[in-house]
DNA sequence: CACCACGTCTGAATCGTTTCATGGAAGGTG
DNA sequence: CACCTTCCATGAAACGATTCAGACGTGGTG
């Protein structure tokens, strides 16, 4: 009697449903329902019998299905500036840590810092009622944004303030991060120092650009050069150094700030490639302080920022967010400057290679 | 008559549905779907009012319910094994650019080279009934990859061969990358020639070993030292570097192929740290060819393979799956070994002399 | 005039799950 | 024995979109 031919009629077909379930186990639908969502309701035998049924047909629950029932699905997008930068890869990983174990899937969708396509990916991310989304925005704050948290769907940004209170954001103090940078670069007796920054629309980049600057002119003979490539990338980055190799002896730089570590390991490569002694003749500071930093060859001192951290405290708010009483949180870290090989003089060098030794 | 309240009673509700675009509009749901799926069948006239509804509502489809109907959502997935891995990052951009040409969206998931991450995503693509799977896995094929075919979901494996010709799978030559790196370092005149590969169960791995093995069985006086670090990655490198120095100089390898760049670029920092000359005392060929590569201060030469088409060609077969008439493809690409400065200097004879006494 | 074709729109059925009011059986208490 | 809990299981009603058979009106053809 309850060996019902349901799942025969399904015989050739490629996915068992709930209903198929409680035809082979003999009950119906939504005790099929509780033993998934609510095993303790269920009596230990009808339980077994179901789980059966489940491992017999292979059964998958439709996530499709759930969520149109719940209303929104388990899980938050994360959309980043630059995906091969390994940065936001790092971010990346802090965010997933916290999403899953909260249950929840990340999708990680890249803007390539292009509107049109942070716009698609923002639009695609709403169309599947996403439940949050974590997001190191362009330039500008796409207006999908604002219509996202209209609708309820929570989001924060990531390395990025806020314009106003009433929503969360997770930055870093990139005005400290620039200042520590040239400071210590002022510090080491360099007095002509360039600024490598990307298109200046970026307010990370405007901040750190704002640090140095402020860091310059507490000291009376310094100067700065700014430099701003299209891209805040390797390709960018070479761009920057042929142009300091270029400029006269007289008015070159001693040293640069980077305004990324993608940007610094590239200058770093230029100015070796063409002989230029790293940190001897010309120190470098990046920022970030992502592993490649650490691993090249001429060590990259760098401003090092919680990368992961960045990342799940940015998940951890967002998940706050859909619960009562929740309040918006913009939470500040503060950078460190890591110094490595190529930011230290000569003399430096030699002793830390004797320390080592 | 036409202009209900259906929108006014979901005044306070946060997402507008097909059903109040309808109504405001007055016309039925299905007139709404058409409108949004196949307009040249509606009138202008219509077409505009429903527009204009859309847009007063800020209505957004639900994409789990157009899921739930059509049976399999417009998703595909990609697992890699190590998302800080630059390699992976390039090939996920050209999986993406096929993907969102076709109009669908890209999941990225990381596995971290451990089967049950892997096998938790694996879980969670297959309730999202995803599209396709598009993996590179760990050492084992999981079982899931089979459930999922048997489904009908495709499956196409990403820099690894198939094990029989019933699937897809995009992979690249190993044997003869290893060999490339092998006799390029024994053409120089290197005859201690190390390989440091992570561990051995990855396939890729092992076929670079294998072709550095087979090279290096061509040359009566070379031999071979194997290290195995636990890690694929930088931390990995470290620690055989460190077991390269460790060893007496007559033993000592001159020359290492590394199994990615990620190693490759942590043995050449270790060996600059401890003032071995690269390429002068210790050369070094790395694999995959990352951007890191050419950026490094002492450019590593290394093993290209074409990282982004890996992911166009993987997502285009992907997508093939699906049509009529598919048949399984699993084409090859050759690598190509790029010399660059960390191997090109000749081993200089004051080292060559030392070994041979 | 009858008939058909065409263009346009409707309304109900459907996808697979969750939830909730309802019902029945078993067990305990007065 | 009547009554009240407690425990389990049921089945129908959502969720929001798509699809498709059918309805209606208009215009053309024999």
């Amino acid at each position: 009697m309850w060996c019902r031919t349901l799942d025969l009629d399904r015989g050739g077909d490629l996915t068992a449903s709930i209903r198929d379930v409680a035809g082979r186990a003999g009950v119906s639908v939504g005790t099929v329902s509780n033993v998934l969502n609510r095993p303790d309701v269920v009596s230990e035998a009808t339980r077994t019998r179901v789980l059966d049924a489940i491992t017999a047909l292979g059964f998958v629950r439709n996530e499709s299905a759930r969520q149109l029932r719940a209303g929104s699905s388990r899980t938050v997008g994360l959309v980043v500036l630059d995906i091969a930068n390994p940065f936001f890869t790092d971010v990346a990983r802090g965010v997933e840590d916290v999403v899953n174990a909260a249950g929840l899937a990340m999708v990680l969708c890249n803007s390539d810092d292009r509107p049109e396509k942070e716009a698609a990916h923002l639009g695609l991310l709403a169309e599947q009622r996403v439940h949050g989304v974590l997001i190191t925005p362009t330039a500008e704050l796409a207006p999908q944004l604002a219509s996202l948290r209209d609708r309820g769907v929570p989001v924060v940004l990531v390395d990025r303030r806020a314009p106003d209170a009433d929503q969360c954001a997770v930055a870093t103090d990139d005005v400290l991060g620039g200042r520590l940078a040239a400071e210590h670069l002022l510090e080491r007796g360099h007095r002509r120092i360039a600024f490598v920054g990307g298109h200046a629309a970026l307010p990370q980049v405007q901040e750190r650009h704002a640090g140095v600057v402020s860091a310059v002119r507490g000291v009376p003979d310094a100067e700065l050069t700014v430099l701003s490539p299209d891209e805040l990338s390797v390709a960018g980055g070479r761009d920057a150094a042929a142009r300091v190799i270029g400029l006269p002896a007289a008015r070159r730089p001693t040293a640069a700030v980077c305004a990324n570590d993608l940007l610094a390991l590239a200058v770093l490569q230029e100015m070796v490639r063409h002989g230029v002694q790293v940190p001897g003749e010309f120190a470098i500071v990046g920022y970030d302080d992502i592993d490649f930093a650490a691993a090249a060859a001429v060590p990259l001192s760098s401003v090092r920022k919680p990368r992961q951290e960045l990342g799940r405290r940015a998940a951890e708010l967002l998940l706050d967010e859909g619960r009562a009483g929740h309040r918006h949180e913009q939470p500040v870290f503060e950078p460190v400057l890591v110094v490595r090989e190529s930011s230290m003089v000569r003399r430096d060098v030699a002793a830390d290679r004797e320390g080592a030794a």
